[in-house]
DNA sequence: AGAATTGTCATTTTT
DNA sequence: TGACAATTCT
């Protein structure tokens, strides 16, 4: 007889993986042996993301059911790619894997156990925009008389409010450390918050800082919820650790305190998010508060040539608040990086298209190319270019799909079905009917809100008043179509696109109303793969990326979606690398920000910032910088501080010049051209430089074709 | 009083 | 664009 070895499925997946070949003697041991708690310390590039993918992907080959794993990541963006890496590792998708966000996660939580402590599973999210309208109610209800007194505004509260829940400090400290001018006015700001928080309690709605505070508050107060947890969670795995704050640091201890099975990887270097109170101490601590924690360290570079190393280490070198690691490049030589003063930020942008069409005609692809900035605004002109070369690009950063106002309007109506008490919800939808502005409307909102359902809440009569009765009919009207439409929310969306009432306000109100109305009907086209408006409403209001950029379908389509050229702030960019890196407006003021440099400790953060950027790159990098700025008066600029950290030897500047007709240079969108010869270069015709020379093309056509999803949908809009 | 309109201003980073 | 303050309209 003969004999077979069956070999068992055991672990998850159909596929060996060969971890000897594709993880090196560092990265083995922590994935491999990475039970108990594990702190992975290490450099840009060096493998952290390929250590905790395989982690999961070793547990689950090891017969750990997906559903006990836990992998917390920065964005979701982020954890579908993880996701996305482990199932190609294994071969199979891995259902059940709980992977996203501390906020999805915290959500996911509290939807399920809400109930423990004072909250439905229906509790609405509030955005940035609600979560300051809401705090503006507050003020005004407490007769706060801030124009008399210098009071914050409600976004600035709205940063004071987060930032002290964040970091779990008290309201004076936080005054002292950010806004000292507004110390005299603590106990009104003080008196704020607990309204808006008891408000949020009534409405049944959380914002951002909520979904962690309100999930720690469960946990702490709820032993047997955080017992279920902990011991569901055998394994929990964070990536980007530099970045959390006190709170996720909490809750993540909560969550492993009956296994004690976690795994962080993170970078101090790269912290870049203190504004939202990320504490760069969390991982320092990591070993004082997880005993016997093991230590690994990554020192081989993946990533980058080791010229593009050298600068970003020449750079962070100036910090005095850090780690020294080690890192060596395990890529060979390439360009040194590349330094590109230009005259304007229009001629700094045409030189960046340029010098990506030159490499496209190298064989780049679009994908390969990355263009990093530090505010969203900075890309406005590359943009142009872009758009004028029909040049594809996706853009990250700025203005979300999900936020634009004609969106939140039709998903306010939505919110209201979905939790009644939701009194901005209630309070957006009122206000586009013609008579009812935010007092009124207000009104209205808080005494529907006092209804038990939805259905209920159309049929009531909340007001008397003879033009507030008229909006309040224009609602019901707009609110009855839509229930009609129920359970399909696509249909229930295009009921509300398609009512006369949102049409009238709509054309009213805005000269591309057409746009605006399309926007909703891709928003309901989005809503067609969902059958849950629970489901549907948190992934708008939590996977913002999803929304950062929706592609009209009737616009032609790409030849492959993947590939475009990346617009993206440095923030963003966090943990993605490309072939060639372009950071612009590296001027003073730009970058490091100007508001930074007034911050206690703002100028290392900036340079963290930088560290990140530079390190994005693979083989190719270049700095560029407008020496002017501004267009009515031009002013003169410094380069950015940090391009005097960098060794002249390590980088090559590029010096550019017009070739071609410079008649032709002249309107960017009627601007002017006399105002660019001002500033030209242009130092004679000299041909013998001893740098390399880029001759720029005149100005090309523009094409006057918006692209969806971006900052800017029009032309006509600069 | 509250709604609507107009003008002026600047603009970090995000779940 | 959008947030705000100042202004006029109902
Ligand atoms: N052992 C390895 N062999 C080959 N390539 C590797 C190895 N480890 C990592 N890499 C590659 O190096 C690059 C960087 O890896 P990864 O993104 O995991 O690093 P990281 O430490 O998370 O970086 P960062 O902190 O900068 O985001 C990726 O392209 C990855 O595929």
């Amino acid at each position: 007889m003969k004999e077979f070895v069956l070999q068992g499925s055991g672990g998850f997946g159909t596929r060996q993986i060969d971890y000897q070949n594709e993880l090196n003697d560092e990265q083995r041991p922590a994935v491999m042996e990475g039970d108990g708690a594990a702190l992975v310390l290490a450099g840009a590039g060096s493998g952290k993301t390929r250590v905790i993918t395989y982690r999961v992907a070793w547990l689950l080959d090891h017969g750990i059911p997906p559903e006990r794993i836990l992998l917390l990541t920065f964005t979701n963006k982020a954890a579908r790619e993880m996701v996305g890496r482990v199932e190609s590792l294994l071969g199979v998708y891995p259902h059940g894997l709980w992977a996203g966000t501390f906020h999805s996660i915290a959500n996911r939580i509290l939807r399920m156990y809400g109930s423990h402590i004072g909250y439905g599973s229906n509790f609405s999210i509030l955005d940035e925009e609600d979560a300051n309208d809401l705090i503006k109610l507050c003020v005004k209800q407490l007769k706060i008389d801030s124009a008399a007194k210098r009071f914050p505004g409600a976004s600035v509260l709205k940063s004071i409010i987060s930032y002290r829940r964040n970091a779990a400090i008290t309201m004076q400290m936080v005054l002292e450390r950010k806004h000292p001018h507004f110390l005299p006015q603590v106990a009104d700001i003080q008196r704020v918050s607990d309204l808006y928080e008891q408000q949020k309690q009534e409405q049944q709605a959380m914002d951002f800082d909520d979904l962690l505070t309100i999930l720690l508050r469960l946990l702490t107060e709820q032993p047997h919820i955080k017992e279920k947890l902990a011991n569901q969670f055998a394994y929990i795995l964070v990536d980007e650790f530099q970045d959390t704050n006190v709170i996720q640091a909490d809750i993540v201890h909560a969550l492993s305190s009956i296994h004690n099975n976690v795994l962080a990887v993170g970078d101090d270097a790269q912290s870049i998010y203190s504004f939202r109170a990320a504490e760069i101490r969390n991982i320092l601590d990591f070993p004082r508060r997880y005993n016997d924690a093991k230590m690994f360290r990554l020192v081989t570079n993946y990533r980058s040539t080791p010229q593009i190393l050298a600068v970003a280490n020449s750079v962070i070198a100036n910090n005095d608040n850090q780690f020294a690691k080690e890192l060596v490049a395990a890529v060979g030589d390439g360009d040194l990086p590349y330094m590109v003063p230009a005259n304007s930020a229009s001629q700094e942008a045409q030189f960046v298209v340029e010098q990506m069409t030159t490499l496209l005609n190298q064989g780049a692809s679009y994908g390969s190319m990355a263009v990093l900035f530090r505010a969203a605004y900075h890309s406005q002109q590359v943009e142009f270019e872009l758009m004028k070369r029909g040049i594809p690009y996706e853009y990250r950063g700025g203005m979300k799909f999900f936020e634009r106002a004609h969106v939140k309007d039709a998903l306010a109506h939505l919110r209201v079905m979905q939790n009644v008490k939701d009194v901005m919800a209630w309070n957006r939808a009122l206000m586009l009917q013609p008579g009812l502005g935010l007092t009124t409307a207000n009104k209205i909102g808080s005494t529907v809100a006092r209804l038990s359902d939805i259905d209920e809440a159309v049929k009531s009569t909340p007001t008397t008043g003879a033009k507030a009765q008229q909006g309040w009919a224009g609602t019901q009207r707009i609110m009855t179509a839509m229930l009609a439409a129920r359970p399909s929310i696509a249909d229930m969306l295009r009921a509300f696109a398609g009512s006369d009432d949102y049409h009238a306000y709509l054309e009213n109100e805005y000269p591309n109303w057409q746009e605006r109305l399309d926007d909703v009907e891709q928003l309901a086209a989005f809503a067609e793969q969902y059958d849950d408006l629970s489901a549907f409403l948190d992934a708008v209001s939590l996977t913002a990326d999803f929304g950062a950029r929706v592609d009209d379908p009737s616009k032609p389509k790409r030849e492959s979606e993947e590939d475009s050229v990346i617009l993206s702030t440095i923030h963003q960019a966090k943990g993605l690398e490309w072939e060639t890196v372009f950071i612009i407006n590296l001027s003073e003021g730009g970058f490091p920000s100007g508001r930074a440099m007034d911050e206690e400790g703002g100028l290392e953060e900036e340079r963290r910032l930088f560290y990140v950027a530079s390190t994005r790159a693979r083989q190719k990098l270049f700095l560029t910088y407008p020496i002017t700025a501004g267009y009515e008066h031009i002013e003169l600029r410094q380069p950015s501080i940090f391009l005097s950290e960098i060794p002249k030897s390590q980088y090559e500047e590029i010096k550019l010049r017009y070739g071609g007709d410079w008649a032709n240079n002249s309107g960017y969108g009627g601007g002017g051209g006399g105002r660019q010869s001002k500033v030209a270069v242009a130092r004679g015709g000299v041909d013998d430089w001893d740098e390399p020379t880029i001759v720029l093309d005149p100005v090309g056509e523009a094409i006057n074709r918006p692209m969806p999803g971006s900052f800017l949908r029009d032309l006509n809009e600069l």
